[in-house]
DNA sequence: CCGTTGACCAGGC
DNA sequence: GGCCTGGCCAACG
């Protein structure tokens, strides 16, 4: 039974809209918490399928190693099937960044 | 209760 | 551009 405060990381992650991403710092920002607890919670992924965890990127776009489901490949998949382009292997487009 | 652990970030080199 | 460092704080054991 995860806390409140995942509860509230959880919610917030589900609102990202699909063909953008955010950072953990954005999502963190909006509950007034650090952004470690944001990755904390991400890495937990109650909900696989329901919670789009792959939407959450490093501010400066670049992909996290931790990723739960097969690592920065499978996460640059599942981005790129929605529509998102990459200017490296492991880094979006700032453009496509949710503030 | 307390020490450790991170899917982070900003700043410096 | 990359790598290192310190700080951050909820959750876990």
């Amino acid at each position: 039974m995860p806390g409140e405060t995942f509860i509230a990381i959880y919610e917030i992650v589900k609102r990202i809209p699909m063909g953008k991403v955010a950072s953990y710092g954005v999502v963190a920002k909006q509950l007034g918490i650090n952004p470690r607890v944001v990755g904390y919670a991400l890495h937990s992924n109650p909900e696989p399928g329901v919670i789009p965890c792959h939407r959450v990127v490093f501010k400066d776009g670049s992909l996290s190693k931790g990723f739960a489901f097969g690592g920065e490949d499978a996460q640059r998949e599942l981005l790129e099937k929605e529509g998102i382009r990459f200017v490296s292997q492991s880094k979006v487009k700032s453009e496509y960044i949710l503030n």
